[in-house]
DNA sequence: CTGAAAGCGCTAACAC
DNA sequence: GTGTTAGCGCTTTCAG
């Protein structure tokens, strides 16, 4: 239990002034090669460490960026709050990772938390849409997937829209007759996904009964549930419809997905004969289900570097100035489970 | 972007000293009831924010805690933070989340950084065996899933040994040759499992061929592979053994058993006739996956519950001796495809 | 090139 | 009850 050292030991240990030992450390010049070189051996000798609190007060910036995340065990958001952390990481940030729960309330709580933590900056993943009005915080804030009602904001979001359009439209080229299933998550992603649904119908002039095609499950999803009575009667609904056309679902994401494949494989319904599904994300459950599943891929990586870039660009280059808007990530139509055997 | 008001500002708009107001925040007492009211008005008024980092640096702790893991897309790990960050958070502290990728160098990094930013303590997951001798850390640790080679830690893990125990068992009276498949991970998770396993043949007098059931992969798994050779040339090695007796596969994980199934599957062999599978920590791949696979459930909630609780209690109490120690928590044999149609 | 000193926002003696 | 003040560890003028 050694106490710490601070600036003025290492000061004292190599015969200089705290400021010269802070020059050094800073590498902000004027200094003498041989002072540097004492001031470094008398840093090694001590074992000394900066005390990033005091440098922060001092500076007036954590270097620290804050995360709220819906829920970290969902593999697509853990995937992009990982990423999230290198891309920061390797530019000299640290994060604070703060889950929501997809609550307004503790996403409140967490950005008080944050902010009187003096972060510099703030990555939002799936905001509450409401959130915006507790947000006095005043740091640049990327968001990662929401909606665009306030114009003055960066978004780096997945093509939500392009994305279930070509899902859809490839069901409809298929021959499969289109469904949407999707959840009472009311995420900008989902809204976006189910207007890229609605419109392809449109364009193939699937209009006799669109809104009876877009089925709403009453629940969330984060999590992997093996049943859903809500589907089963879906799947019940859409059997005796089999003999004369089949059917196809896009899931709103790959746990749906999953979900509806189980309710129908209990139903003995063939996939892909009878049904067809695309879900969306790429999560590992769309890969190792049984039958694998066709989705929707988000390019985390993507996702996660321009969001990262956008903030520490902010946060570094004063006089550029950036001006704020949209950046759709393109996605990508992967298909599964095309070689039955 | 207005500024930031200070303790000062507050002082000034209700006409107190800084103290004063200081000690209202603080609920330190010495104040009189109109005071405390005035001071709170102003604070509301102001919209007030105290700045966490000057209090840190003054009092000399940040209420701050890290946690080190090896993969935050890990299912197993991801339960484990969240849950851990709730805790934590409820006790009033943060956290700081760092990915170590199961890399020394990573981990010594993370280790500097969290050091420099003055976490209280810190909370290693399933640590690097060497990393301690990089721990220069004068802060409360407490470990989960360490290898316990250094007396005076504390250590919270899952009691691994008797998981490997109760599964092997299980094989072994339901007459299945068992086996174990491991990966390179030398974690102590790792390890106790194997000894659980190689005890369990030991009491049941099956000392003939013990180090040949032993089967050691040459990979690390953190992800879903949905191929391995390896495995694939052990299925075609035991496939001709099933004529005489089945065999029961202990994977070390649910991602391995995982694996195992889908090489069995790939052969043909018939799941649980010829071939039982049992992975390890009730990964969502263990439910999902087609047959389901049975596991060992690690409780994520207790192992959390009680790692935070160790760290708190060891940063509020100053007087109450903790004597260091391993707890070891229960874990619990899931049985699934029990019922096949 | 180097040092003295002010001050970031806050708490904790210490005085009154 | 309340105010004054020192100082946590650091950076940054400002002199020299």
């Amino acid at each position: 239990m050694t106490k710490k050292y601070s600036i003025k030991d290492v000061a004292k240990l190599s015969k200089v002034s705290v400021a010269t030992v802070s020059r050094v450390i800073n590498n902000n010049g004027r200094f003498s090669e041989e002072t540097r070189q004492r001031v470094l051996d008398a840093i090694a000798e001590l074992n000394y460490e900066q005390n990033k609190l005091a440098v922060s007060l001092r500076k007036n910036k954590s270097n620290t960026i804050g995360i709220l995340v819906p829920d970290i065990t969902n593999e697509f958001y853990s995937a992009v709050v990982k990423k999230c952390e290198q891309n920061l990481f390797a530019a000299g940030f640290s994060s604070i990772v703060c889950n929501t729960e997809r609550s307004l309330s503790r996403e409140q709580n967490y950005l008080k938390v944050l902010s009187e933590h003096m972060v510099d900056g703030l990555i939002i993943i799936s905001a509450n849409d409401h959130a915006e009005e507790s947000l006095s915080i005043r740091v640049p804030v990327v968001y990662i997937d929401r909606n665009p009602h306030l114009k003055d904001e960066f978004i780096i979001t997945s093509d939500h829209y392009t994305g279930a359009q070509k899902a859809t439209e490839f069901l409809i080229k298929r021959h499969y007759s289109p469904f949407i299933i999707t959840t009472k998550t009311n995420s900008s992603a989902t809204v976006e996904r189910i207007k890229g649904f609605k419109d392809t119908l449109f364009n193939y002039n699937i209009i006799d009964s669109a809104q009876e095609r877009v089925i709403q499950l009453n629940m969330t999803s984060d999590q992997y549930l093996l049943e859903n009575k809500e589907l089963d009667s879906f799947i019940s609904s859409i059997k005796p419809q089999l003999t004369e056309r089949r059917i196809g679902v896009f899931a709103i994401n790959d746990y749906i997905a999953f979900m509806v494949a189980r309710a129908a494989i209990k139903q003995g319904l063939s996939i892909p004969d009878e049904l067809s599904i695309i879900g969306f994300d790429d999560a590992p459950v769309s890969l190792i289900s049984t039958p694998s599943i066709s989705t929707v891929q988000q390019d985390t990586g993507t996702l996660a570097q321009r969001a990262c870039r956008l903030i520490t660009k902010q946060l570094t280059s004063t006089n550029t100035k950036l001006t704020k808007r949209i950046e759709l990530i393109p996605v990508k139509l992967i298909l599964r489970s095309r070689t039955p055997k």
